[in-house]
DNA sequence: GTCGGCATGTAAGCTGTTACATGATTGA
DNA sequence: TCAATCATGTAACAGCTTACATGCCGAC
C-alpha cells in the first residue's frame, strides 16, 4: 500500500488540504497515481492519527474552510524509511487488451470505436504532459536542476504515452485492413 | 470486474484448468492480465454457478485430478455483450515513479540500485515477449492471421517495455551525473 | 529425502470503488 | 437558474493480497 507514501511525497514538497491533494491526482500526477476523494480524506485521517501528519484547520471567507495537513517529522521519517525499502514492480490489468485478444467475437466496427475513444484519451494526456514539460524547459537552470527528480516522472508519461499511441498506430492499421477485407467479401457476392 | 471477462476469453481459445489459466497468467499473458490462484479459483468457482462455465472432473494417474472448465453458450453471450461495451481506460498506481518523485530525500545510491533492479526485470520481460513474437513470425501467414490479434496484445507489451527501458536510460544518465556532482564535491573538500 | 511442479481450496484482511450526503459561492 | 468549483465526509461493497492448508509424484 502506498497511498499513503504518495500523499506524504506531495506534502513533503507543500502542505496542502485533501482537496488539493485529490487535484494534483487528478491533474499533473494522475499519471503515476489515483485516487479518489473518499480514499484520500480517510487515510489522511489515518495518517494523522499515526501522527505522520499535522492538521490545521484553516477558515476562509468566501469558500469552505479546509483542513491543511503538512507532514511532520515522524512523517517524513517514515517516507525515508520507505523510500530504502524495494518496491514491486507494477503489475498491470488492462480490459482494452482483453478485449483485442478476444476481438474475433466482436463487431468489427466496435473495436474501431473503441480504439479511436482510447486513442483521444491518450492524445489528450500526451498533450497536457507535454505542456507542463514546455513549461519545465522554460524555468531558468537552477530551478530545473532543482526539479530534475519531478520532471523525470514526468518523461515516463510522456515516452509512455508516445508508445502507447504508437502502438495504436498498428493495431488501427490492422483493423483498417479487416474492414476492407469484409467490404471486398461482400462486394464478391 | 474483468477477471471474469479474461477467464472468459482465455477458455474461447480453449478449455483449461484452474491451474492452467494461472499459468498463462504468469507466463505470455502476464502484461495484460495478472491474477493469483487464490482468486482465480474463486472466480471459476462463481461463473460456475452463473452458468457461464462447464466443468468435467478429470481424473489423471500421475499427476493429482483436475478440473477443467470450458464456456457454456451463455459464457460466450456474455461475453460478447461485454465486448460491446466501452472498457475504461487503465489508471497506474506507480510505486517506483513516487519514489523517484520524492527521491531528493533518498539516499543516492539507493535510487540506482532501484532501477536496476526495476530494469534487469523490464529487460527479462521484454526478451521472454520477444522470444513469443519470434515464434509467432514463423509460423505460416495462415496461422499468423488467425492470430493476429492476440498478436498485437502481445505488440502492446514489447512497445511498452521498450518505452519503459528507454525512459530509464534518461533516469540512469540523471541518477550517474548526480552521483559524479557528489564525488566532484567531496573531492573538492 | 527434499525440492519443485501439479492441483485445489478457505479465511481474514486490506485497498479501492460506488453510492449517498451536505452546503456555500461564482460564472454563464 | 443551472452547472461547476470548493470542501468534506460515511457506509456498503467489490476486488485483490496474504496467510494458512493439503497431498501426490518425479527428479536429483
Amino acid at each position: 500500500m502506498s497511498l499513503r507514501h504518495a500523499i506524504l511525497t506531495l506534502l513533503e514538497t507543500e502542505p496542502a488540504s485533501g482537496y488539493d491533494i485529490v487535484k494534483h491526482f487528478k491533474q499533473s500526477l494522475g499519471y503515476f497515481w489515483n485516487a479518489k476523494h473518499q480514499q484520500v480524506y480517510q487515510e489522511l485521517r489515518r495518517l494523522s492519527d499515526e501522527g505522520w501528519l499535522l492538521c490545521v484547520e484553516q477558515a476562509q471567507s468566501d469558500k469552505p474552510d479546509k483542513k491543511v495537513y503538512s507532514i511532520s517529522p515522524s512523517g517524513r521519517a517514515e517516507l525515508k524509511r520507505w523510500l530504502a525499502e524495494p518496491a514491486a514492480p507494477n503489475t498491470l490489468n488492462d480490459a482494452l487488451l482483453v478485449k483485442l485478444y478476444a476481438g474475433a467475437l466482436a463487431e468489427p466496427a466496435e473495436l474501431r470505436v473503441e480504439m479511436a475513444r482510447h486513442r483521444a484519451i491518450h492524445q489528450d494526456t500526451l498533450d497536457s504532459l507535454q505542456d507542463i514539460e514546455q513549461q519545465y524547459l522554460e524555468l531558468d537552470p537552477a530551478e530545473q536542476a532543482r526539479q530534475r527528480l519531478p520532471y523525470l516522472t514526468l518523461r515516463r508519461g510522456i515516452l509512455g504515452e508516445r508508445a502507447w499511441l504508437a502502438w495504436a498506430d498498428e493495431v488501427e492499421a490492422e483493423l483498417a485492413a479487416r474492414a476492407e477485407q469484409l467490404n471486398a467479401e461482400a462486394f464478391d457476392k
